[in-house]
DNA sequence: GTATTAATACTACAGGTGTAGTAGATTTGA
DNA sequence: TCAAATCTACTACACCTGTAGTATTAATAC
């Protein structure tokens, strides 16, 4: 699969599919209030590209349509992480954990955690 | 500052930049041979767009521009990866670690030095 | 000082995204 | 079955990016 670069509304909308597994244009509608009000046209709009790129499909229920995911979220994540670090970190993994122990401070006992899985994985 | 979202051909030239301090079109040109050959405007344009954001400065020196960055690679970083985290992993760094960790293969070795690391830190 | 040369500025255009209005289709209540 | 209600499809538009051609300006060699 190409470079599967989602945009912020495109993420926001496709995390709500994620979680729920599928949902009408309304019920995203509703799930997505935090932030501005959005017209329901916008969200129609956004889930029409997304289907024309295989991203999410719709099946028809009564009156409307369930839209719902067609690629993984991991798979998503995987493709924008690989990318940022292709891009910002000359594609070495270990220096994005590096920036991120170093550079960001994550809370001790988030560290803590991370040490425990560490030590599982090695 | 506000959102640091860089696209790619941005960030290669941002790159050429951060790495040499500062460049001409020129030289960033000759040092972005490897993919496809782009044509000086091109860079030039880029370069343009990214002054007008205050992304990179020039000064002239006799008949050309040179080029430098006005923000710091580790700025663009930071942005870039939190801007990840927010949309994808909820804004928990740690998670994002974890993804790293568990999801892609990170080589032994480096995860050796990452442990290390993390112990330092903690 | 003027012609030549070489850089930058200006203009353009296509494709993606955010955002939404309006027209058209479909379901449903009476 | 026909009107009202409610969806979706179609159309639009502005802004950003990649990409580059052409015009203009400035440096330089005689």
């Amino acid at each position: 699969m190409r470079q599967l670069k989602l945009d912020e509304l495109q993420l926001k909308i496709m995390r709500v599919l994620w979680n729920r597994q599928e949902a009408t244009v309304l019920e995203i509608k509703e799930s997505l209030l935090e932030s501005k009000e959005l017209a329901v046209t916008t969200i129609s709009t956004v889930l029409s590209r997304l289907e024309k790129k295989n991203i999410v499909s719709h099946r028809k229920e009564g009156k409307h349509y369930v839209y719902s995911p067609q690629v993984a979220e991991s798979t998503v994540k995987q493709s924008m992480v690989y990318y940022l670090i292709d891009r910002l970190f000359n594609g070495d993994k270990a220096s994005l954990v590096n920036f991120l122990v170093n550079e960001t401070n994550i809370d001790p006992k988030e560290i803590k955690t991370l040490k425990d899985k560490i030590h599982k994985t090695n």
